[in-house]
DNA sequence: CTTCAAGGCCAT
DNA sequence: ATGGCCTTGAAG
């Protein structure tokens, strides 16, 4: 077997991916420490050189390594091996229409993975124009399928229906509110499981992607003619947000399922304006939480900081979409 | 029991 | 920072 990275002797699996042991080693390291990376070219020769000692360009290692099936929510994965573990006894300590609520978002989050039309390009970034289209179309579905479903709606059912509004007003309605909250969501939690953290690159929920190493994030900002760069420093500003403080605490954390859904709950449910919150949906969400304060109370100071990072993040993203909407 | 793969350690 | 070597835990 030869390894999928640098071609050098393969000594079996690492992190999903037919890899050498130093690959598997520098891919541990680079996502355990959360490092970041950068490359001009992006296309450098990984290839094994016995001469050279860490020679290879990290950046486009990285890149090689994740191309090649390496997956960072493997990385602690097994020593600390509470993940299913917690889930089961999560499951055990809720009652059972806390269960129901976690499989309704779990399904709420494949249904809405299903229908996400996909930009077939995972390795080529994005321009602002691939940007203002695929929003669009994000939140066309997110709104789609959001309404059609039970938790969503009761969640929303005081404001919904009035707020209705078209794409001009789309940013200042309390549902866009939450739809920019679903897409900062996706947006940082597949940041952290592709990688994207190492790779200083923000991944959208539909797999475009925008480079924020300077060189190449000016020249997304440069690509369109009126540009005049104040606005768009609020949008540098709001991504490498995004990737620097909420997508790593996302990797960190690695999250399971259940837990994502939990916390994708809590941060809905927060978003929606004071006075129009729904009861229930209070109720269900501090049930949600103590539960898992319970049975695993690292992952519940987890979520009550991630939280409020993707709160700040979403302010900041919406403020920055805004300007180029 | 054995095997596989992850994390820790540390000389380089 | 790297990668070889060792220990550890889970799965078969």
């Amino acid at each position: 077997m030869i390894c999928s990275i640098c071609s050098d002797k393969a000594e079996g699996y690492h992190f999903g991916a037919i890899s050498c042991a130093a690959c598997g080693a520098f891919f541990r390291r680079s996502v355990s420490d959360q490092k970041v990376y950068s490359c001009s070219n992006r296309q450098c020769n990984i290839a094994h050189d016995p001469t050279k000692r860490g020679g290879s360009c990290r950046f486009c290692r990285f890149l090689k390594c994740v191309s090649s099936g390496m997956m960072p929510q493997d990385v602690k994965a097994k020593r600390t091996a509470s993940t299913q573990q917690n889930v089961t006894s999560l499951y055990r300590n809720m009652n059972q229409s806390s269960i129901l609520l976690i499989d309704q978002i779990i399904v709420f989050r494949r249904n809405i993975a299903a229908e996400r039309q996909m930009f077939d390009s995972i390795s080529r970034s994005t321009n602002r124009t691939n940007l203002i289209i695929s929003l669009h179309q994000e939140f066309e579905m997110l709104r789609r399928v959001a309404l059609g479903c039970p938790f969503f709606i009761q969640i929303t059912e005081h404001f919904s229906i009035p707020y209705l509004g078209t794409d001009s007003k789309i940013m200042n309605d309390p549902l866009s509110d939450l739809l920019t909250l679903l897409f900062v969501f996706e947006a940082c939690y597949l940041t952290g499981v592709k990688g994207g953290v190492q790779l200083d690159r923000l991944f959208l929920p539909n797999m475009l992607h925008v480079d924020l190493s300077e060189v190449l994030f000016t020249e997304f900002l440069e690509c369109d003619v009126h540009a005049s760069m104040d606005p768009y420093r609020s949008i540098l500003n709001a991504f490498s947000y995004l990737v620097q403080m909420v997508s790593r605490s996302f990797q960190s954390a690695n999250f399971d399922e259940p837990i994502l859904s939990i916390l994708l709950y809590k941060c809905l449910t927060e978003t929606v304006p004071i006075n129009y919150r729904h009861r229930f949906a209070e109720v269900n969400r501090d049930s949600l939480l103590t539960d898992l304060n319970r049975v695993d109370s690292t992952a519940f100071q987890h979520t009550q900081n991630i939280a409020s990072q993707i709160h700040q993040g979403a302010r900041a993203y919406k403020e920055a979409i805004s300007s180029i909407w």
